[in-house]
DNA sequence: CTCATTTGACCTAC
DNA sequence: GTAGGTCAAATGAG
């Protein structure tokens, strides 16, 4: 199972590192400067945790993938969202045995490797149209699915041509609540997340959205400050809960990489932080950056929310660190890759316990 | 003109 | 055989 990912668990944790080391740079360069140095210092040491969970997270996907998904609301009492992914790891597995390499994934479902997120998104007023996260998706089908009021509806990434990124998604209206959408995501994004920095085109739910609501004229505009406080008030998400089998996957997308933080949130301490903003807004998918109130709905929302909630001004550092993340993530190239010599299972698993040595 | 969506047909897994 | 997933031509929007 760890074959699985581990192609690509040593550069992301390489990337996470370099991250890291970068914004370490940047928290010396502050802390020498007058620039309103307790919000940077709050800012960049969320940040950092932020990157701190990233590696856990590869750490406990490690280390025999585990449920951790309910936990991962526990530290957000009264939130009004709740989310967390659930990982169909079987199908991951069955993507990597008939891994035939990603070049040549020639269409057939069973070929590609995939693993799915499985959200839940309900809007309660006026928002809907939930789904999207940051990437842009284009609709290849739909389908009438047995016993189910709603057809389903399939996207796939539009960078899947340029880009050769083959992440699909399934977006399905709720039968018993119709403001509520599942979506299952498959496939990884292989793309790099220059999307994710450009308003996501519409998707037929944004186009319900517009239809039914059009109360935001400017949405692709809004800025995620704002869109995170509409989400705060208008949106819960909630999870589909899944087999909850074997979580062989924990880190690729972002509500996944959530449902990874579990229990283990009681042995992170961050004491220098409050624990709702400093945790939760650390934990802002470095895989997405707010593109559209969509986007932020099941999959950004409930940690940026919380962030947002806590510290108005930390929106745009975590935005920053997304776009810095995304490079990276999806930066192949990327000298950093060279990191991974030095990061033996051991490392990681020491060092989310050691980050203040660490970071020093 | 370009790109996204729609939709019926086709393919594959079960 | 059926249901789910994908393709691709037709169509529409910008």
């Amino acid at each position: 199972m760890e074959n699985g990912w581990s192609w690509e668990q040593k550069p992301l944790i390489g990337e996470l590192i370099q991250g890291m080391e970068l914004v370490k740079q940047l928290r010396v360069q502050f802390s020498t400067t007058s620039s309103s140095p307790e919000t940077v210092e709050t800012l960049l040491q969320r940040i950092l945790a932020s990157y701190e969970k990233a590696l856990m997270i590869l750490r406990w996907s490690g280390s025999i993938g585990q449920p951790q998904i309910e936990g991962v609301m526990a530290g957000v009492p009264g939130s009004p969202i709740s989310v967390n992914g659930s990982l169909g790891t079987d199908e991951f597995d069955k993507g990597i045995k008939d891994h035939q390499g990603t070049d040549d994934i020639s269409k057939k479902r069973k070929i590609l490797p995939r693993w799915t997120d499985h959200v839940r998104v309900r809007s309660e007023n006026g928002m809907e149209g939930p789904h999207e996260d940051g990437y842009s998706w284009r609709k290849y089908g739909q389908k009438d699915i047995l016993g189910a009021k709603y057809p389903r509806s399939y996207y796939r990434c539009t960078l899947r041509n340029s880009q050769n990124c083959w992440a699909t998604k399934q977006v399905q209206r709720s039968d018993d609540d119709p403001n509520a959408f599942d979506i299952t995501y498959r496939g990884r994004h292989t793309c790099s997340h220059a999307t994710n920095l450009v308003p996501a085109p519409s998707s037929p739910e944004k186009q319900e959205q517009k239809q039914n609501f059009n109360n935001n004229d400017n949405q692709q505009d809004q800025r995620p400050l704002d869109i995170l406080g509409n989400i705060g008030s208008s949106l819960r998400i909630v999870t589909e809960e899944l087999e909850n089998k074997e979580m062989s996957y924990p880190f690729s997308f972002p509500s996944t990489s959530f449902g990874c933080t579990k229990s283990e949130n009681s042995n992170f301490s961050l004491s220098t932080l409050d624990n709702n903003t400093s945790f939760l807004g650390s934990f802002s998918p470095p895989f997405l950056s707010p593109a559209t109130p969509e986007s932020n709905f099941h999959s950004v929302s409930p940690f940026q929310n919380s962030n947002f909630k806590g510290a108005h001004n930390g929106h745009r550092s975590e935005s920053d660190l997304t776009e810095i993340i995304s490079a990276n993530t999806s930066a192949t190239s990327s000298p950093i890759l060279d990191l991974d010599f030095s990061l033996d299972p051991a490392e990681i698993g020491h060092f989310p316990f050691d980050s203040s040595a660490f970071f020093a």
